[in-house]
DNA sequence: ATTGCTGCAAACTGTTTGCACTTGA
DNA sequence: TCAAGTGCAAACAGTTTGCAGCAAT
């Protein structure tokens, strides 16, 4: 791990990190607590906290809000992509880079706007709940 | 007002529905109930959350959450747009529906998904912070 | 030996809920 | 009249903060 940029490394934030990849991706604070919390009791929340914190200013995690009430997180090595959350059931798909490109484009485009698309989640109703309606 | 439907008009639900109409768009539930508070102090921002929801429910506003921390809502009748919401000034540009059509295309095409992109924002950075970094 | 990090408790923000009272239909 | 809607206070979830002590460098 990276941080002899002046960063201590500390039990508490490795274990942050772990919890973060072994994980399937979009966990949310209370549940790298709760991981985190399984191996050592004595964890704290804020601690989490402010370890996310410290890892999204060097980019080593990507947030994003799937509308559900928490931010979610995901390492920032895993590759990019985006999300598809379904209102109904909650699921999440992930979606390659490569979708969004054009729409990056335009945006840049058009509107002079440079989108950050790894923060980007689009809401709607996935095949199965289509069909249930 | 469409509420011979079984409910009842009652002046705080006017004035959160004035609140909503007046305002420029996107207004947080705290904003609204700030612009109803002024008329009428003794209002409570339960109500407005109470009414909010109900509105949400018959579809008459939209809700959008831009990732600062609290839910948006705007009227559904000042018609269908997309946001851009920029990280940095935390401006909101609206976008013309048609931008994001060919979106919805392809997430319904390839993927199944069906996009409802009246809760979709966008983030990124404007053009002014972009000339600032 | 520093100084950065942690744990704890307490604050804070946005939102929801239970209940008794009020009011629109 | 009387159920639907309100106000209030209290609870809630997710997140942040101040501070004293601990521990990586």
């Amino acid at each position: 791990m990276l941080r002899g940029l002046g960063y201590r490394m500390t039990p508490q934030r490795m274990m942050v990190v772990e919890a973060l990849h072994d994980s399937d991706r979009h966990v949310s604070a209370e549940e790298i607590y709760a991981r985190v919390k399984a191996k050592y009791p004595y964890a704290n929340i804020s601690t989490v906290y402010r370890t996310l914190e410290l890892l999204k200013e060097l980019d080593l995690v990507n947030e994003i809000t799937l509308g559900d009430g928490c931010v979610r997180f995901h390492p920032a090595e895993k590759g990019r992509h985006h999300h598809l959350v379904c209102q109904k059931c909650h699921k999440i798909i992930d979606l390659p880079e490569s979708v969004l490109t054009p729409l990056e484009d335009i945006l840049s485009e058009k509107h002079q706007f440079k989108a950050d698309l790894k923060h980007t989640a689009v809401f709607g109703l996935c095949s199965e709940c289509q069909d249930k309606a």
